[in-house]
DNA sequence: AGAGCCATGTAAGAGGTTACATGATTAG
DNA sequence: CTAATCATGTAACCTCTTACATGGCTCT
């Protein structure tokens, strides 16, 4: 899902529009985006004909003489409105934070970055809730004395796991306050 | 993918085979399995189908009257041998720990707990393996001249997370070993 | 003349989600 | 008598991956 809302972003970059092999580039080889998501062109553009459908984008056609004609699309209104409220909208778990979170930031920065500070402020408080709601699970199971010791083990294991990813993403988003 | 090899896990429990609806109740609610791996009844089946296809289980019929007859799964040699060699592989990737990795850890307990030292110690030095690619790839990226500030400072910061969160699972592992 | 870039897609298939269909049996 | 349990699946619908189809243009 991340990918469409990328797209968006991209396009609010070119008010003056942009076709899928423009695009295209910013999905593979060595560019920023295309270490976090990976687009092929048959996804690519097919999220394209998804977000003209959704009315986020508008299509012009412009002829080429004897290639393919260009798609030139604009972000709509809608489009746009669509990319601040997910620019501002925290992830809600935490293995979400190694795509769409990323693909949010390097948005966040480039179309508006006063943005960023509250982006960043909105994740701490989301995943500090998530790691308190570990806690307490954590808790609760060490207290079961109904369960077989090997199964409350491995699934204290699993949660101390969570806690400890969360935990590690949250010191990283502390880091990135001084950016 | 861990789904499959979970069934073959269970099946490895019980020699006498299991039917669908058995499985299913380890893979939903309270169960210890069903908080890594959800699955529904309706996938459940059909990968007991792509199972009994590739050889790793083998069904016999039991008639039940007017209920619907019972299709009793059992592990087939194959089956045996391709749950031995998965249970022993470490994961490639940090992200597959929260999944798969907690899979393996989980069997490898039940069916040969001889196993669980031996499958920590190849999945710290796989992840010890990235840590080291990636401190690799930060360091040539903070070298780079030829890059905009913005996108290399973007990049440094999601090879830091990367890192960060291989850490983190390094840390749990080490935890584990005491186990 | 050949490699690679421009520009758009389709086709086939793997894998997953959600919801529903069927119908007897057992427990409260 | 009603709800949950037993037991199996199908159907419709997304998403993603991989590979290929088309064909002119530009550079060396």
């Amino acid at each position: 899902m991340p990918a469409e809302h990328a797209i968006l972003g991209l396009l609010a970059e070119s008010p003056s529009g942009a076709h899928g092999y423009d695009l295209a580039r910013n999905f593979s080889g060595e560019e920023p985006l295309g270490a976090i998501v990976r687009l092929e062109p048959g996804m690519l553009y097919h999220h394209l004909k998804k977000l003209d459908k959704s009315g986020w984008v508008a299509a012009t056609v412009e002829q080429q003489g004897l290639r393919p004609p260009k798609q030139v699309y604009r972000l709509t209104a809608d489009g746009e409105a669509e990319l601040q409220r997910w620019l501002t909208a925290p992830v809600e778990r935490t293995r979400e934070i190694r795509l769409e979170f990323l693909v949010k930031l390097f948005f966040a920065q480039r179309v508006n970055p006063a943005l960023v500070q509250q982006l960043i402020e909105h994740q701490r408080e989301t995943l500090q809730r998530n790691l308190a709601s570990l806690a307490e699970q954590r808790g609760a199971m060490a207290e079961k004395r109904d369960v077989a010791e090997a199964d409350r083990d491995f699934t204290l294991r699993v949660l101390e796991l969570r806690e400890s990813q969360t935990e590690s993403a949250l010191a990283w988003l502390d880091g990135l306050r001084t950016l």
